[in-house]
DNA sequence: AAGACGAAAGTGGTTGA
DNA sequence: TCAACAACTTTCGTCTT
């Protein structure tokens, strides 16, 4: 008999927008795309396909393998043993009832071996607290690990010392967010954590001087991506932008400005391009500056690009 | 009435002495 | 540590659609 690859699972969605069946899995972005309208139809997609692929039935066999996969969101990097609470042997079959108490008493010691000493219990909390801010802002797995390893990082060198746990995890989150080239502002992070602006940026400036590390500023062309979708704008819209940004940073009008405010003005000025137009405050709402800069950004921009505007 | 525009004063962060 | 500075915000009055 002939085996055949695994097939990637049908897609029987649709989009709720134009109803096209030619939907998209992105995973850098984690979301399902339209491919027609543009419409994300999901956020926060997981990637569940193994990693890799088998041609025929031996590869499969050598390939598979069981047991999650190490990772750095959990303490011990989810590799220790864990004792279920189904007092249940193999077959299924219920314990007798001395066995049961013996399970017990296991899965007692267990819990308290595997969170041992403070430092232990420490990076616990702080991983559990990285992967709850993760979760609240729909981050990609990447992010996740990255911000994981760096935390890590940071124990290693005794840098958690004298400062709050929640502080430096919320800023290893920025950081991975950073690194990874997925577009949050610390206005999101704060939002998604319970340290405020202030601290989260304190301890981040920390983070990358004690770490020795150098982040590249934000380019505006990720925000305009994620603002396009916020407002749901169709893919013309944000390809107009872009052709907009390219133009402008060409002439040299985004060095010293706010990455925001730049991605922002351009998103409006293809809005109104494309006459799908938006107004000032709806941008710049969930563009988090104020109407007055997206007006400043927009004038010069225009001045200097020279734009026909039909309206 | 909503949106856009612009002036003026205020704010918070960075830089360099 | 402090002042200077640029970018950005807040506020508010006026104009336009």
């Amino acid at each position: 008999m002939k085996e055949e690859n695994i097939p990637p699972s049908p897609t029987t969605r649709r989009c709720p927008e134009c109803g096209s069946s030619r939907l998209m899995k992105d995973y850098e972005s984690a979301e399902i795309v339209c491919m027609d309208c543009g419409y994300v139809v999901a956020a926060q997609l997981t990637d569940q396909g193994p990693e890799w692929r088998a041609f025929d039935a031996e590869q499969r066999e050598k390939r598979a393998r069981a047991g999650a996969p190490a990772t750095f969101t959990i303490h011990d990097k989810g590799l220790s043993t864990t004792i279920d609470w189904h007092d249940r042997d193999i077959h299924g079959k219920s314990l007798p009832h001395g066995q049961k108490a013996q399970i017990y008493r296991l899965r007692k010691w267990q819990k308290r071996i595997r969170v041992s000493d403070a430092t232990e219990r420490n990076l616990a909390f702080a991983l559990s607290e990285i992967s709850k801010i993760a979760h609240n802002l729909n981050l990609p797995k990447n992010v996740l690990e990255t911000a994981s390893v760096i935390y890590r990082k940071a124990v290693k060198e005794r840098l958690i010392r004298g400062r709050s746990i929640q502080g430096v995890t919320a800023a290893t989150i920025y950081v991975a967010c950073r690194q990874c080239g997925v577009a949050r502002t610390l206005e999101d992070i704060s939002q998604a954590s319970p340290v405020n602006k202030k601290e989260v940026a304190r301890c981040y400036r920390f983070l990358l001087k004690q770490l020795d590390y150098f982040i590249k500023p934000v380019k505006p062309g990720q925000y305009i991506t994620k603002f396009c979708n916020q407002l749901t704008m169709q893919g013309k819209v944000e390809e107009i932008a872009h052709q907009i940004l390219f133009a402008a940073t060409e002439l040299k009008l985004t060095s010293g400005r706010g990455p925001t405010g730049i991605a922002a003005a351009v998103s409006y000025i293809a809005s109104i391009l494309t006459g799908e137009r938006k107004t000032q405050r709806e941008i710049a709402e969930i563009a988090q500056v104020t109407e007055v800069t997206i007006r400043n950004r927009y004038k010069e921009l225009v001045e200097r690009l020279q734009f026909i505007i039909y309206l």
